[in-house]
DNA sequence: TTCCTTTATCGTATCTTTACGATAAAGATA
DNA sequence: TATCTTTATCGTAAAGATACGATAAAGGAA
């Protein structure tokens, strides 16, 4: 009974939990907003960006990545990754009727 | 070093961080769709909508609660919950505005 | 008052998340 | 080849999240 139980809700609901959960840590939505500033694949230098160990800023690109907000790509010594541009409309698209419909209802 | 750390990262990012792990579980988007549906307070009825232990959407209000998103208050035997008008516009004005930017990038 | 209904809280078990040091892996560079 | 740089992964520690049964609290109803 740790794990978030799914059973019973709407798969959108699992999916914009999913999308939300990506977003809820600040260093998460620091990458993002930088790869979106730099509006193409950005290599190394996210590490200098994001005030935690290497290890850690790798983990939270891993997770990124899971969900599939973020692509990457392996280019010599280095990683780089992009905003993945598909999953990130989907997303955005959800999180936007959901927030619209919590506007319409006040 | 379990919590997340909030040292170094900006003050917008970490409040839509702590908006985004409110969403961050299929139950409280559907708690915040059901308010939002009826559209004022509503009393009981939420533990019936929602397919959790009793004790467990209580935490989960509670949690909307803290965050802000709802309003919640005792009447009689029942309490009732409304979607907190303020906080709401305010989450989803940052939502949206990151959400606008990611986009715009891409 | 006694009982019923409803919700909050407590206690607890278990899984997840977060963080970081250490180390591995993979190219680049000397 | 040996070394440096960069990133991913491993190992691990500590706190948080999730779930539920049990119980308390607070009105209402009989």
């Amino acid at each position: 009974m740790p794990t978030a139980k799914t059973d019973g809700f709407k798969n959108q609901d699992i999916r914009l939990a999913e999308i939300a959960k990506a977003l809820s840590h600040p260093a998460r939505v620091a990458i993002l907003r930088h790869l979106a500033k730099r509006n193409d694949c950005v290599c190394g230098e996210i590490v200098d960006v994001i005030p935690l160990a290497q290890a850690t800023v790798s983990q939270h690109l891993k997770e990124l990545k899971r969900v599939g907000l973020i692509k990457g790509e392996i280019d010599g010594p280095r990683s780089c990754y992009c905003i993945n541009t598909d999953t990130m409309k989907q997303a955005s698209g959800m999180l936007g009727e959901f927030l619209s419909t919590m506007k319409k209802c006040c």
